[in-house]
DNA sequence: CCACTTGAGGAAACCGGTTGACCAAGACTT
DNA sequence: AAGTCTTGGTCAACCGGTTTCCTCAAGTGG
């Protein structure tokens, strides 16, 4: 095959096949509504393919208002939960026929950049935001220009195109482990106030405690990091005359339960000894961890095929509608659970 | 100011300002080849901005050949090192007028299909490419259709267009602390063979290695993941007959660090008493680590910004050249590294 | 006073696809 | 045999910019 300096074009695969570019064009798109022959079809797909033929997407979103390319706006890269996400977008996008590209709006702060850059521009024909939050400059800018979007991960009440995890399940399997270990007094560091699985995880993990009879369940909140991890942690941990001592934790994210786990130590208790940790999201570094983090395992992957699937949906012009990813969380057991320490064996 | 449920057009801005087209794209643009009278050119820009017009990339990639856009792929975003790199790329591309788009490759397996959505579907005028390594299918792509581009972090041989930082420096500086705290036999964690940064740093850490005069200095070769570091690491710390017990290690990434760390604390070895370790690229989770990790900070973001000055300026019609971002690493100090224990202090 | 330059901007072709309207020729119906 | 479908396509307008000539009026030199 020679070299290919120049983009082959519609017309170079039409001349080649000896038709027109109207019809290059209608059966490269698969479209129903025109008649060829079998052969001329087969032709037309084996001249493209011999060209190394690809429409130019600029071209194609001019004649036709779609730029088949989708992008996902997450609020940190720095998260590996969003990467997960992000590969199952496009993974399914893919499959789909759409590119999705994947942007970081550093928690809102450039939203409107990239909304510029990626929406009026006219890169892609859709969002899939996950960095949503109350407040969100995106929210007032997408109410004055409409584009079809879905929010995943954070939904936004109300807005009736939500595609998210069963959170609340993830808490009632945490705390359902560390109750049949034996815990009866669990911290648990939330997420940031606001955002909603942060809110909801909180609620669930209030309720099942109630449910299962647990002595005490305070709750610190903390952005989603290390450091946040940690000032949650020295917050629980630190001794009060209103409530039993806390015997284990559940973060919301597992950058939390490393800062959790590095506070853990500086106050000279041992995991799982001395308290035990359970965190959220499984990702490789969970593993290796001192000691191998137990955590509860998010579908994230499942999330960024649902979203996807749920924004081609409302581009193809379906009404959009709030979605649960059907996975459920798994708990992923390691060291860094064990029963309780004997009350008295080891005192403050 | 009311809602804008379509785009504005140029059209739309030309009426609006009582001008034709072609004088609003070419003040738009800023171009040099018209008279136009003063107040036209801030009526035209006040239009524009009062109608929140942003060009159809599209229709400005067909007309003109170029999109504004570059991509930069990169090998995983697992992987928090490239994180960094991209941010500093996105901002710089904002600075000079493009928008930077991020794409994974999982490590060459995807580059074609990666390649074709995005350089052959014409979204982008340029890549920056950070997952070369000898063999990677796009050596081969960009040869037959030859694109704008840059290989950052990982160079290519002979392409005179590498854009790269001073890893051999890091060695040196890893190495330098380790032995002014007195350790004598260290081991270095490498990265894949054949990947240039991981040769790089290897032989300067040898080279370094014989200048000081060390008494053994083993390496073991792991993937830049927390498996690859625990199992290199492993090898390391296995006794043998053949040298001293090593005392230290440097690795070349902070997953493997993270797997390092693991590792040894199976090993029944405590850090920094038993063994020191020094990682690469300083990110927040190090200094979360227990102990927090002494490493050495690599000047990621600028090694983003400034494979964006090299793209750009190829793209403009430069000709390319390598380049070598000049911050220099940089020792952070943590809990990580102290001086190797008494000899016959802690006997095996 | 007239030809000529200069300043300020306009007309129209073009980029590479998509799409709806249209058409020729054979098959079928009556 | 004439009209009507159906099959298998084609034609040309259009999407929203950019760019290359043009034009036209006012000023300028001779």
């Amino acid at each position: 095959m020679p070299d290919q300096p120049v983009r082959a074009r519609l017309v170079d695969v039409a001349r080649e096949a000896g038709v027109s570019k109207a019809t290059v064009s209608k059966v490269l798109n698969g479209r129903q509504d025109l008649s060829v022959r079998p052969e001329t079809r087969a032709r037309i797909h084996e001249v493209a393919e011999a060209l190394g033929y690809r429409p130019h997407s600029g071209a194609r979103a001019l004649a036709g208002a779609s730029t088949h390319a989708l992008a996902l706006l997450v609020p940190s890269l720095g998260n590996p939960t969003y990467v997960t996400i992000s590969r199952g977008a496009y993974q399914r996008a893919r499959e789909l026929g759409y590119l999705s590209l994947l942007a970081e709006d550093f928690d809102g702060q450039e939203a409107d950049e990239t909304f510029n850059d990626l929406v009026k521009e006219g890169r892609v024909d859709g969002l899939l935001i996950a960095s949503a939050r109350p407040g969100h400059p995106l929210l007032e800018t997408l109410r004055r220009s409409p584009v079809p979007h879905v929010f995943l991960n954070r939904a936004v009440e109300g807005s009736g195109r939500n595609v998210t995890m069963d959170v609340a399940r993830s808490s009632v399997t945490a705390l359902d482990h560390l109750h049949e270990l034996g815990h009866r007094v669990v911290g648990h560091i939330a997420g940031p106030a606001g955002i909603t699985p942060s809110e909801e995880r909180k609620q669930a993990f209030l309720d099942r405690a109630g449910e299962l009879g647990l002595l005490a369940v305070p709750v610190a909140s903390g952005d989603f990091t290390e450091e946040g991890g940690a000032v949650a942690a020295r917050a629980l941990l630190a001794p009060t005359d209103t409530r039993p001592r806390v015997t284990a934790l559940y973060t919301s994210s597992l950058a939390q339960a490393i800062g959790a786990l590095h506070a853990i130590g500086e106050l000279g208790l041992r995991v799982p000894q001395d308290v035990s940790l359970v965190g959220n999201d499984d990702l490789p570094v969970a593993g290796y961890l001192t000691p191998p983090l137990t955590t509860v395992a998010m579908p994230l992957y499942d999330l960024g095929t649902a979203a996807v699937d749920a924004l081609v949906a409302e581009i193809e012009g379906k009404s959009p509608g709030d979605v649960v990813v059907p996975t459920e969380p798994r708990l992923v057991r390691r060291g860094s659970t064990a029963p309780p320490a004997e009350p008295g064996g080891r005192p403050d």
